[in-house]
DNA sequence: CTACAACAAATGTATATACAACAGTATTAA
DNA sequence: TTAATACTGTTGTATATACATTTGTTGTAG
């Protein structure tokens, strides 16, 4: 049975929508979508330093093409900052502001919760062997 | 470690994007989207049976409310076919047509290549071990 | 110094999708 | 038979995304 690849590839296409579908579902209540909410996250991690649009993009699921836009949504929200870089015009920094800390920290826990849900199918032991399997596609 | 959940969630993600993003990319040479192929793949699947729009959305990766626009799509490329079910006159059954089959017989063994390219970094063993793991999933 | 290429982001347009409301048909119960 | 309900599919609308093009900036070769 060589449909080994194929069922891979439409079983991936499957999962990663029923996470996707889910997790939007979860952050409509704080109108956001997963994109925007990874962004957000993003940024935090950043610890205070700023970041580009570019270097933004590379950590995110989508294509570039969106990333101006999503940012704005969340600058017209009071979610992040936008500045041009003095040294390269050509960049802008981004940088999470204390109303975007506020919310990713009222939404935390519940996501924790929630992401169990979703991965409740799977024991511990699974849960390393599946994050080991998905880590290695390239 | 218990962003084991989080990470399988966001990985899940990432892997289903990558493959979804790459099939389309596929499929574009032969002017279909992915869900456009499923649908004639399920098609095919039924040897010559109908279908109707609420069994095919049973397998589809989204949600309804595409399927009767999808449907539309393929059916004025010639693909399948509609007709209203005599017995019930709410369903719509629909068949693939022999243009439809063609098609599909043109990119068999070209799909199969690829599939295999977009799971190289697999060995069978691992492939066994996430179509198991993926197909937990609910 | 100017022209040209490369870079970073923004914008235009077409298509895809989610979600909600709607329409037509069938079933059931009073 | 009629009214209420469920079933199946369609349509309207807002948003999301992909892809190509454009704008503004920087770097570099001549």
């Amino acid at each position: 049975m060589n449909d080994l690849n194929s069922r891979a590839v439409i079983n991936l296409m499957i999962g990663g929508n029923f996470m996707a579908e889910n997790m939007n579902a979860f952050f409509k209540i704080y109108d956001l979508t997963v994109q925007q909410y990874n962004i957000l996250r993003i940024l935090r991690g950043q610890d205070g330093l700023a970041i580009n649009l570019f270097e933004l993009q590379k950590h995110m699921i989508h294509k570039m093409s969106n990333t101006t836009r999503l940012v704005d949504k969340l600058k017209i929200k009071g979610l992040l900052e936008r500045k041009v870089c003095e040294e390269n015009r050509r960049k802008i920094e981004i940088f999470i502001t204390d109303k975007g800390l506020g919310l990713l920290a009222g939404i935390d826990q519940y996501l924790i919760d929630y992401e169990k849900k979703l991965t409740k199918s799977f024991t511990k032991e699974e849960l390393i062997q599946l994050n080991t399997l998905l880590e290695k596609i390239k």
